[in-house]
DNA sequence: CCCGGAACCTGAAGGC
DNA sequence: TGCCTTCAGGTTCCGG
């Protein structure tokens, strides 16, 4: 599952590869994919000089000249490979750049989107604080918890409160922080939020260290694999021992979303078992 | 505004 | 063995 280390893995992979170069072909194998207009997708990028690969939350975007864009989202399943997979493949898109580099978009569940952007920046926008950038201080993070009473876990996956954010990397950093999944985003104190700050960046930093976890179908363009996933301390883990206190780790639905803990080393605080 | 839940999608896994 | 149901989760939309 791309999260924000998957896919700033994955721009930092193409960026040197595709940088001033142009497309010459979008191909659509599954129209589905398009989001917005099909006919602007195929010829909106077509001979424009791109002059970036940027990632905002855990979008992609091949930055294109005047301020327009390629914007790649792969959701669940997708992938950008430089070869067609030979088996299994699930091929929905074909971009075809000026130096004959063909990335070919792979998604089983065909969640993930195509778009071409006019205005790059619209989008950004619409999203959340970079929690890696300088912009994301502690009093940040605790501005935006604090508008919320839904539950932490939840809050962090909000891409409007924070951008790029998934499940894995959510139960990874509440751990870090020892915060229980359910609590009320707005009554964590600065405390704990200054904890969790400091875990979402370290978990976040750390896996792109790592290239990523290929925990689902998340590979590199060249099919290499991330190596994030072994070093999770709960996420994936239940009935596994805490790794700090030897407790079972269990696992919860929160909005849905199954969520990793330690209960021992996350206890409820306050109202917050309410399910 | 705030929040919960359904829908999208398909392969894997579990139940009977 | 096989059919059926549920689950996985990023995002968007809808309803209370």
């Amino acid at each position: 599952m791309p999260e924000l280390p998957e896919v700033e893995t994955i721009r930092r992979a193409l960026e040197p590869l595709v940088l001033d170069e142009s497309f010459i072909a979008i191909r659509l194998v599954d129209p589905a994919i398009s989001r917005g207009d099909r006919e602007r997708l195929q010829t909106g990028p077509i001979g424009r000089r791109i002059t970036g690969v940027l990632r905002r939350g855990k979008h992609l975007v091949f930055a294109l000249e005047g301020g327009k864009g390629l914007a790649v989202h792969l959701r669940m399943t997708g992938s950008l490979l430089l070869r067609e997979p030979d088996a299994g493949s699930r091929v929905r898109a074909v971009l075809v750049l000026s130096n004959g580099v063909h990335l070919y978009f792979n998604d089983v569940r065909r969640l993930g989107t195509l778009e071409f952007l006019d205005d790059v920046e619209a989008l950004f926008g619409r999203l959340g604080p970079e929690p890696l950038s300088d912009e994301f201080t502690v009093d940040l993070l605790h501005a935006q918890l604090s508008r919320h009473r839904i539950p932490v876990k939840a809050a962090l996956l909000d891409q409007q409160i924070v951008a790029g954010v998934g499940n894995m990397y959510a139960d990874e950093a509440l751990f870090l922080a020892r915060i229980h999944p359910m609590t009320p985003a707005r009554n964590l104190d600065i405390s704990p939020v200054t904890s969790l700050w400091k875990a979402l960046r370290q978990v976040l930093t750390d896996a792109i260290a790592s290239k990523g976890a290929s925990v689902s179908t998340y590979a590199l363009p060249n099919g290499e694999h991330g190596t994030a996933h072994f070093g999770f301390n709960v996420a994936h883990k239940k009935g596994e021992p805490c790794p700090s206190c030897g407790t079972t780790l269990q696992r919860m639905m929160v909005r849905k979303r199954g969520s990793y803990y330690c209960p021992a080393c996350q206890p409820p605080s306050g109202d917050n078992t309410g399910g």
